[in-house]
Parts: structure tokens; C-alpha cells; sequence
DNA sequence: GCTTATTATTGGCGTTATGCCACCAATGTC
DNA sequence: GACATTGGTGGCATAACGCCAATAATAAGC
């Protein structure tokens, strides 16, 4: 092979020449808020499947995307106003049927963000909505985003049990019951309290920084915490809530 | 929204407008064989990186192809001959600068196949062949391949921690010493012979039929095995081999 | 046949993390 | 000052693990 062959080649290389098929890269981006699981979504503006709710996403920009992980973040920044603290691939499904374009292919994100933080700026774009998941689930979702939504919440259920990915999705400091109803959201189960709390104990993940005001007001004021700096990467090596 | 205007719309939709990336699949074929993991890699015969080795792989067949696990199952197929017991999609990356040829995406998927029924179907394929992953890891591969390489290689190692992968990798029946081996070579990391035989006998995942000769031909028979139904999709709550 | 090397299989104990549940602590309300 | 409410801990049985030593079954050498 002569390096000038490979040149050659590449020169006289188009690539309009294939049919591929469509790329695009879509967000399940979840929050807690008002003690539910919520979802964001877009009402679609353009055909295909104009007026309906869909995933943020969309095509990558090949002048201004570097790669996928950043076609994802500019979908997430555009819609939300803030960059996740979590933010990673899902599961790429690409078929004959789920675009009426033709043979697509699409790479699932999820995200996880506090809730306050990019609420203003939600509220402000007018095609973009939190939704409670369980709602979300009962909508008709343009293409096949009513699959990838239940893909990408079981992940997030999955990693949950091994991780601890909540300290993602609350805004520091918290309480430990903050953090177990977190947990529970996420994991739509309800955790044992002093395993828990012996678990998060023994993993030293968090540093105590003051007391607060109970849930709901009343009783006795909580200790709060924040996470401890390289805490949100620690993996549990078994996985909670396996009665 | 009228439905005419969705149709009008898609009638004169045309794909060929908007560039788009490159789009592709790879597939990380590993197998067990002379006490190694070996994983499957072809010399291209096109350009770019003509002469260099590489993942199987390539692009999705608009026609053939109905999904991209398919596409992902067709080219195992073509260059092993069997159909992997175990086939699954580890990730998607894409980039500027992962092709010569310009933005492109490739999904990864990697499969673990036991290593006889194919041995002789890939002697026969010329530009095809078993490298000791050892190996396979200082060679210079095509694309980002190095990377895809290890990454498939990561999820095989941790996966093998917490189901039982090795399952696919041998013929039945086998010894819990042959299992064992396998676990161990999956996951790089040497097992506690008791830890091992405990955790697999209360998972009921096997059954006995019968013995044969131990490893090395010396030394007391091993009682033989093989799955029990349903058993490779067995799921542990805690991860092996964590000392 | 008897000893030895080799591989397979099991026993036993200490440790760790969990589920379960009762109990104590601190605060606000009436 | 009693009571309700929420936060936090003590204690014990259980399950699975790491560690390592003991026993079982076979082949090879003498």
C-alpha cells in the first residue's frame, strides 16, 4: 500500500455517493421536583410529527459538534439552560421504521439535574416542558421516544441500586432523608433507613456541614451534608434494595 | 396540524440534502482458546487504512438490514459462521476525526462465541483471524479500533463480574474448574476456588451430568455440567471478586 | 501394591453488609 | 407538659464472602 493511494482515494472520496441512513443523537433529561420523577419535553415544531411531545435531540452539527458527547451537551445547554452534572449514553437504536423519513439511527443520552437551577430558563423556552414521568408515559411521543424514555428510566433505575447517582440531583446541602427519598424516586422502591444510612455511613461519602429544618417542618432538625469531592464516581460492589 | 401536510412533507423529503455522518457498526468478537482471550480482527482490503487490521464491521445495508443488531449479527456471521450466543451493544462513538473520511459514527457491539464451532469456518476466511487480545493491543488497527478494543474489552470484564458470561464462552458440558478458568480470564483476576463454587452452586444455575477427566489429564474427575435453563440471564446483586 | 503428585471437592471460621424492628432524641403544637 | 412528627441509633439474625486447611479420587512411578 502506497501512503499516495490512500490519498488518492480519499480525494476523490464522496460521501453523498452512499444512501446512509438519518443519525441523530436524543436526551431523556430527568429531575425530581414536588416528589415525583420528571422528564422534559419538547413539542415538536417541524415535521415529521409536528404538535407532538418528543425528546430534546435532534441532528449533529457537523461544523460545530466535535463529537456525539458534545451534540448531546449543546441539546441539553439549549433546552435547559444549565450543563448536567450527569450526562451519558444510554443505547444507540437504529431501524427500517422509527423515522417515516426512512432508515434512522439514534443515540440515547440521559441527564440528571436539580430541578432549580434550569427552571427559569425551562419556563422561558416556550416548546419545553417538565413532565411527571408516570404522564409522560401515557403520551403519545413522536417516533419511538415513548421507548427510549422507558430505556433510559430503566437505566437510571439499574445504576441507582450501585451508584450513587442521586447526589446528582439534589442541590447541596441535603439531608439524609433528602437523600433516601431520592434514592427511592430513582429507584421507584422504598429503601430500608438504617441500611441506608449505614450503607452512606460506611462509603464516607459525604462531609456534614450544619443542621436544617426537618421535612415537612415539623420535628427534629436534620443533619446536612454535602458530597465529598470524587464521592458522585463511587460504585457500590452490591447492588441496594434486594430484599 | 392536517395529515396531508405530514405527507406532503415526506413526499418531498430528501435524505440526500442534509449531510449527514458516516454511519457504521463494529463488532468485538471474543472468544476463549489456549488458556487466552483472543478476540476476532480482519485485514482491510479497502481503503482507508488498506493492509491495516480491524474490528469486523462496516456500513448498514438500507435493504437487508432491518435493525442494527441485524446489521451487527450479519457481520458476525460472515466472518465466524456461527451466530453468537451472546451479542450485545456496548456503545456508540462519534467524532470528527475517527475516519479519514470525515464525521462518522460507529456503534460497537461485542460477542463472545465458544471457540471451536468457528475455528474452522475462520481458517477458511482469509483476511480473518483469532489474536491473543494481548497481542491485538500493541498492534497498530485501523481507526480508532485500539480504543473501541479496549472499551468492548472493559464491559466484557466487568460484566463478568456480576452475570454469567462465561456461560456462552464454553462448550457444555464443562467442569467448575474449566468455569472458573473462564470467569477468571474474562475478568483478568484470579477467584477463590470455595467464593466461586458457593456463589455458582446457590445460584442453581447448573446441572450435573456426569464426569470426565479433570484438567491436565491428571488428578481426580470433575463432575460435569451444563446450564440450566434460563440460567445465562442470571443476575448477581454483588460483584465478584471484590477483596 | 504402595507412595507420591495432581486435581477436585468440602469444612470451618472470621468478617462484612444487609433486613428488620424497636428504641431514643429533638423539635413544634396544643 | 403531653403528644405528634421527624431524625438518628442499637441490636440481632442472616447471607455471602475471603481465607485456608482438610479430605477424596485418580494417574504415574517405583
Amino acid at each position: 500500500m502506497k501512503q499516495s493511494d490512500e490519498q488518492a482515494y480519499l480525494a476523490s472520496y464522496n460521501r453523498q455517493q452512499f444512501d446512509a441512513p438519518l443519525y441523530s443523537v436524543d436526551i431523556a433529561i430527568f429531575t425530581l421536583h414536588d416528589d415525583q420523577l420528571k422528564v422534559l419535553l419538547v413539542e415538536r415544531g417541524d415535521f415529521p410529527h409536528k404538535g407532538l411531545w418528543s425528546l430534546p435531540g435532534g441532528f449533529v452539527d457537523l461544523q460545530q459538534d466535535t463529537n456525539i458527547d458534545i451534540t448531546a451537551r449543546r441539546k441539553l445547554l439549549t433546552k435547559t439552560g444549565v450543563d448536567a452534572p450527569l450526562l451519558e449514553q444510554v443505547v444507540s437504536v437504529g431501524n427500517q421504521q422509527r423515522d417515516p423519513r426512512g432508515w434512522s439511527v439514534t443515540t440515547l443520552y440521559m441527564a440528571l439535574i436539580p430541578y432549580a437551577p434550569s427552571a427559569a430558563f425551562i419556563d422561558s423556552v416556550a416548546d419545553a416542558q417538565w413532565w411527571p414521568l408516570s404522564e409522560a408515559l401515557t403520551l403519545e411521543l413522536a417516533f419511538d421516544h415513548q421507548q427510549l424514555i422507558q430505556q433510559a428510566r430503566q437505566r437510571l433505575q439499574h445504576k441507582t441500586a450501585y451508584t450513587v447517582l442521586p447526589l446528582h440531583v439534589l442541590k447541596a446541602p441535603f439531608s439524609l432523608t433528602q437523600l433516601q427519598q431520592a434514592f427511592e424516586l430513582l429507584m421507584d422502591k422504598k429503601l430500608e433507613k438504617k441500611s441506608f444510612r449505614r450503607r452512606i455511613a460506611n462509603a464516607e461519602l459525604l462531609k456534614e456541614v450544619g443542621e436544617g429544618v426537618p421535612a415537612g417542618g415539623k420535628g427534629r432538625p436534620a443533619a446536612l451534608y454535602i458530597p465529598a469531592p470524587g464521592s458522585k464516581r463511587h460504585l457500590f460492589t452490591r447492588v441496594f434494595g434486594d430484599s
